[in-house]
DNA sequence: TATGAATGAGAATTCATTCAT
DNA sequence: GATGAATGAATTCTCATTCAT
């Protein structure tokens, strides 16, 4: 009988005292705003928009529920504030990329950076989460689109070449697959992938991105 | 109590009506449940467990809201018998691989075929969703890692063989992979990749799945 | 307070039926909407739209709030909703005007009917409270328009004739008065104005209505 | 709470500061209050209590929210703080008849004065927004009984004299006259009523105050 | 004094679910 | 079996108020 489960059972509720290491100031708006942006995007990405309240994001960040109101004016405005900030982390990482051989080697970190935290896992969850929002939707295909590009760029066409589907197709190709990587280490224990480390995960991934990119 | 509600109560419901062009029974139970079922399975896979309200799918489905609880108890009943449909579709397919040169086509199909419904794409979708539901959770799991011991049977290791996490890992990234690919073709509008047909993503598939499982 | 009205206070719909004890027949849309919308007029005229809430209305009806959103959509359409109803009972009133002498004895009836609930104060509170609705702005002001046309009318001047602003003006002043002895004997306890009978206050309102109307 | 206030709390603040010509904007508590004061009466009459809030009220004279609370405990008393200032309007308009024509004339020209910031109409419209404070409510019955019973002695009864509720009962249907003007100019645009001068709307208001108080 | 930050109570509204035809 | 009505438990958001600087 399911009606037995709590219907918001929360899995793994961290303790609160691994979030802050603590300088704790109190009144400043600029930390209580990172405070919220930060549990925001945990939860956003890890439970989805609509399961997510904005109780338990403010109660993840320590503050009070109104504060979201009044940084954010409403939960729609919180989800919006936390895509710039993902998308910069993207942005940062797709530019670091300058050849082939650093592809796989960012996959394999991001996938492995601790927990739904690290920065790929965060920013790829937040893009596959639906809002409802049309200029959401638009910025997360930039983002996408964007980053695409830049794997393609870096397996040897300049970015911004409209042409050569087929590698345009590749480099889409890898980016599901670090997707799928991202999305099943977060929400699944499915072995060995979700306990992988990066160095476990480092060398299929390279044979993969080599293949899929320098055409075999 | 969905106890009483078989897990693998027969799917096909009508073999002789689709003889008819229009049956359309009223008061017809079997029918009624199979509709919710299927109106169920697209929501729940484009929008999410918690995004998708129970009237969306009674409204989809043609039948009064009031139905559901009659006939999977609860939302959360409904979520669930989604769930063995689709495990099912994903057995057969799993099933259906004899040799690795099947597995990239499949996926290739899978991800081809039309927009939320194909059954890759439900069954991936339906998988990724958090109910919160510990049984859920269990089930998700299971197919998962069945999926992926199949996917490493057909590249030369027996199922249920408990050795060889290489391979595994391999084969799950695989399942990465196609779970990546399932993912942006339909939440997003990623191109040249939302648009690609079966036969465009086979090669480029076919390349990735034979060096993942093939070990190059 | 009016917590204490049972959940089936009929609201003197048929005045034959308090012989019986209560049809009351629950699961009757038709008869929870009136009760909402009744319910409504009353706190709307006495209280004012905002200092109303939702669940004042909705206890004094007897009914779930809920289904104030149900059947009215938002609390703004509830208010809405109670304009026509008003209008209506307005129209009636002023068609019912044929010549001057009736003038004063409507509006000391109107005034002398019991309390918040007679009809022309209601009426008169509900036109007058703000809900910054355009919409129903523009309502209210066609409504009163409308009255005091009839004034003039009964006056002499036929209704709709756009000129002679004195007769207007002065057909406004006895809306005025009446809205004014509405207000005072529905918010305060100004004596003797608030116990006034209705038979008290004809005389003196005569005097007033034939000296605007009559041109003294 | 509130009844730290006391109701008759002197209206007059700086009588010290009136000797320094120095304006000292900033950091002026008395002009701190006024400011409050007058922004607070204007809303409260133009939208009503509860439909105002606070930090309009705050914005609208140009202070800090939380200043309200500094100088009248809270929201509630900011209201009652507003009643004396009115009533003392009141008070004067009402000293200042002396006979009969004079009212007509004052109603006239409290009523034609600028918008909802005239003397007589914020009075009036302050006096007509229930608070639920039974403190408010008294004070309001005295200042309609005060007025009242002033318009009757301009007719020739003596204020304070008990008897002759006929008088008295005439008396309060041109407070309500006076009333009524000032809430449809206030709220409405009601034409030619809502643009009418003083002078214009001298005459009709002489002869209706002529026929109520003079016994025609 | 003044101000921005923070808080808790309460508002409207949505939604899964149960009830009565 | 099916349907519309009704309900209570959340959820988001607003607002008066208090706190700390």
């Amino acid at each position: 009988m399911t009606a037995s489960i709590p219907p918001h059972l929360s899995t793994r509720e961290d303790p609160a005292s691994s979030a802050r290491p603590a300088p704790q100031r109190r009144r400043d708006a600029a930390n209580t705003r990172r405070l919220l942006l930060d549990a925001a995007r945990r939860r956003f990405a890890t439970q989805g928009y609509a399961a997510t309240t904005v109780r338990e994001i403010a109660d993840e960040a320590g503050v009070n529920v109104a504060l979201i109101s009044r940084y954010f004016e409403s939960k729609e405005g919180l989800f919006e504030a936390c895509l710039p900030t993902s998308v910069e982390e993207v942005g940062r990482a797709a530019d670091a990329v300058e050849d082939l051989g650093q592809i796989s080697e960012m996959i394999a970190r991001g996938a492995a950076e601790a927990g739904p935290e690290g920065p790929n896992q965060v920013m790829l969850m937040l893009l596959l989460r639906s809002s409802g929002d049309e200029r959401a939707e638009r910025l997360r295909l930039n983002v996408l689109r964007g980053y695409s590009e830049r794997l393609a760029a870096a397996a040897g066409r300049p970015a911004g070449d409209p042409g050569d589907d087929t590698l345009m197709l590749r480099a889409q190709l890898v980016l599901a697959l670090s997707l799928g990587v991202a999305l099943l280490r977060s929400s699944t224990r499915l072995e060995p992938l979700a306990s992988a480390t990066a160095a476990e995960l480092a060398e299929p991934l390279r044979d993969l991105v080599d293949t899929a990119l320098a055409g075999r």
